[in-house]
RNA sequence: GCGGGUGUGGUGAAAUUGGUAGACACGCUAGACUUAGGAUCUAGUGUCGUGAGACAUGGGGGUUCGAGUCCCUCCACCCGCACCA
């Protein structure tokens, strides 16, 4: 699917949307967009010749080798005699390392001279070509120049392979390091010279073009994406193959559906699984395309099918997703950032290029909530039994996901040693195994044992030999070696919601996930606190029915203090609805019952109100209560609670009153108060009298209806 | 390495515009009611100090009558990306 054509489209859009800056950042880095040149250069003593990829053509004159990723046909072509057995060995070698290896070891410096040499078209001086797993041929032309004095990675390079270097920036360049600077005036440089580098990078591409040895170039480090799986679960492609040409259905033969199976074990010859259907896959028409589309295909659009869902002509007609038009808050999480969220961006410019949808952007508003994070426990090493360890690492090794647990060993009772496994160990699911003080404690891992393994150690070794300094109150050791960190299936530290759900009700899950914290910021998972949130819905419904007395809500007409608290909560909680701060309004929420419950408030007029409010938050109970009160019609058709400020008017503050910015008293003033009154009852304070001992205060700070502050 | 974010009690956090730091919860400590409590209610709970008070928002500096909030600087952790020429 060719995302490339539209990577210009899809920076562009970011500018018109309203994501979180570290989102578009995201995209921006994903889809790399890089403005640079294409320069070919001649090979001596060959017809062929080499273009290479460069953001920093004014650099051309320090140049000072060219490097070719090993993959490239071009090399065989140009190796030289003497070089060939070289090349080969080393082309061998780059093969035989996984692109696990690769990265794991970046700073590993490797490459091999090719025995030719490329011409400076500008100068004619000799260029060494060489070939390094540091160039990539899927990126660029996948060559390079090579300019060791601005650029990092070809200093470490030349200095490696001993290259001299050629110095283009003066005292810019120290011989010790790279310097990629654009300001510098540019030396050694031929018709460039006496440029600073920023403008001389527009000056050398000019000249480049007008000698027709290249052109500009914008490059994207975004690829094209594949679309297609060999997997079950995905729509299936409506396409038939007959002698090797795909014929699209016809509408009538749409939509097409998977077929229904008995296991999803892989086709043969690599095919999906589908391709076992063989009912399925052969039709009169030919034979169907077994394949499916990946998981992004229907994430891409489904939203504009929600506009239209019984739409039996097209995915979505005009007038309904011009009624509703692009989503206008989205709250997801940024694991979607390059994937989902930048295809669905692309399918939404496609059908509005057709003239499907009027708007080519999906997503107005983007709103990131934060990663729920869990603990997990690791262990740098093991201690092993003799007869065991080759058993146990190979089982490391070879199964790691089968991979039971590094202690389990038999221990004889002396033969204990202390073995390094390289890289630390997880233990699986230990979050489940701690104390009341969150503590993975030598107690709570004999329980952990019992349920995981056969066969138990030495427990006081490993404790003490982790960390000798963790001790319990109790004298009892514990592990340290905690990571928070993203919860996740594969990391083994994941609570099941459906448990707490099972438990608390989904009025409290939800809730509760509110009341952690932000919902833009990453949080610790912790049921510890669920039973707050728990608790407040039990007083909640204690303020309708009474558990020995039965039905205490009352129709009575509610007094100017209860009003007072129902409109608090409703400025509050609207407030905070708005600017999704759930955290602060599910409080406001504790806060609003706590004080009707000190009010012994059981009026209908008041709790109706709040039900209301927090149909969103906890709409299970609040619906419930709804008809408990006698209500027909569900609450959702409800009418929101409007705020009136008046119930809110107070005529006095409590100031508080502070000496050199310090807060010593408060006092109960007036709000109409004028400056000068507020001040002589300050001096009168009996506190304020106490500090000032007899003086007069250098200044008088009062700002109204905040707070009042003496100098001295 | 580059980009983004976060640091406040024992814990999750609040403080929306520079104006009473710790709201609201968890946990903990007492007590009440109870055959019982994993129910409910009451009181207390940042640290030090008998007290007046002192010290406290990752560390250090600064601006201000006043800083969690603004400025400079350093540190730690988390999340992306990572040989992109």
């Amino acid at each position: 699917m060719r995302i490339t054509s539209y990577a210009d489209r899809l920076l562009e859009g970011l500018e018109r949307v309203d994501f979180s800056g570290s989102m578009k950042d995201m995209q921006r880095n994903w889809i790399g967009r890089s403005e640079g040149a294409e320069i070919t250069f001649n090979i001596q003593h060959s017809t062929s010749n080499i273009t290479v990829y460069t953001t920093r053509p004014d650099t051309i004159f320090g140049v000072d080798f060219m490097v070719l990723a090993p993959e490239l046909e071009l090399v065989n072509e140009i190796k030289s005699a003497e070089q060939t057995k070289a090349v080969d060995d080393y082309i061998t070698y780059v093969k035989s390392r996984s692109d696990r290896e690769r990265m794991a070891e970046v700073k590993l410096i490797t490459g091999c001279f090719t025995g030719a040499y490329a011409i400076n078209p500008f100068n004619g001086k000799q260029i060494p070509i060489w070939i390094s797993e540091y160039v990539l041929a899927g990126y660029g032309t996948g060559a390079i120049m090579a300019v060791p004095c601005g650029d990092e990675r070809d200093f470490k390079f030349a200095t490696h392979f001993n290259i001299p270097i050629t110095n283009i920036i003066g005292e810019h360049f120290n011989g010790k390091e790279a310097n990629p600077t654009k300001d510098a005036i540019l030396e050694n440089s031929d018709f460039l010279n006496g440029l600073v580098m920023r403008d001389a990078i527009k000056v050398a591409n000019d000249k480049i073009e007008a000698m027709g040895i290249g052109k500009r170039k914008v490059n994207f480090r975004m690829r094209d994406a594949g679309f297609s799986r060999q997997r079950y679960w995905g729509e299936p492609f409506p396409i038939v193959w007959q002698d090797g040409v795909a014929t699209a259905l016809t509408e009538k033969d749409l939509p097409l559906e998977l077929p229904h199976v008995a296991k999803y074990g892989p086709g043969p010859e690599g095919e999906g699984p589908l391709a076992n259907i063989t009912e399925w896959v052969n039709t009169p028409e030919g034979k169907r395309e077994t394949s499916t589309m990946p998981g992004y295909a229907g994430s891409s659009w489904y939203f504009l099918r929600y506009m239209d869902p019984t739409n039996k002509e097209e995915f979505v007609s005009r007038k309904a997703s011009d009624y509703w038009n692009s989503v206008d808050l989205y709250i997801g999480g940024t694991e979607h950032a390059v994937g989902h969220l930048l295809y669905s961006r692309m399918w939404t410019k496609v059908l509005y290029d057709l003239g499907y949808i009027g708007f080519d952007e999906p997503f107005k508003r983007l709103v990131n909530q934060g990663m729920i994070t869990g603990k997990s426990f690791f262990v740098d090493g093991a201690i092993y039994s003799d007869d065991v360890i080759d058993k146990v690492i190979f089982k490391l090794q070879s199964h790691h996901s089968e991979l039971p647990f590094p202690f389990v060993i038999k221990y004889d009772g002396i033969n204990l040693k202390r073995k390094e496994i390289r890289g630390d160990v997880r233990l699986r699911n230990a979050h489940r195994y701690l104390d009341s003080n969150g503590r993975f404690t030598k107690s709570m891992f004999e329980s952990y044992c019992e349920f995981e393994i056969n066969y138990i150690i030495d427990f006081d070794k490993i404790f003490v030999d982790w960390d000798s300094q963790n001790k319990t109150e109790s004298g009892e050791p514990y592990l340290n070696g905690i990571v928070i960190e993203k919860m996740s299936k594969s990391k083994y530290n994941v609570d099941n919601p459906d448990d707490m759900v099972e438990q608390y009700g989904a009025d409290t899950f939800r809730m509760y996930e509110m009341f952690l914290g932000p919902v833009e910021q990453s949080k610790p998972w912790d049921t510890k606190g669920i039973e707050g949130v728990h608790r407040f819905l039990r007083k909640l419904w204690r303020l309708f029915f009474d558990e020995l007395k039965g039905k205490v809500w009352n129709d009575e007409k509610a007094n100017a203090a209860e009003l007072k608290i129902i409109h608090r909560a409703i400025k509050k909680i609207e407030e905070d609805t708005e600017r999704f701060s759930f955290n602060t309004a599910v409080s406001a929420f504790m806060v609003c019952v706590n004080e009707l419950a000190d009010a012994k408030c059981n009026k209908k007029e008041v709790l109706e109100q709040m039900l209301i409010l927090l149909v969103p938050y906890a709409p299970h109970i609040a619906e419930e209560l709804w008809h408990e009160l006698g209500n027909a019609g569900s609450i959702l058709d409800a009418t929101y609670p409007t705020f009136n400020p008046q119930y809110l008017v107070e005529t006095t503050k409590e100031y508080p009153v502070s000496i050199n910015g310090k807060m010593r008293t408060t006092m109960n003033v007036a709000l109409d108060a004028s400056a000068e009154e507020v001040e002589l009852l300050t001096l009168a304070n009996e506190v304020v009298q106490k500090w000032l001992e007899g003086k007069a205060p250098k200044k008088f700070i009062f700002v109204k209806g905040k707070m009042i502050n003496l100098v001295i």
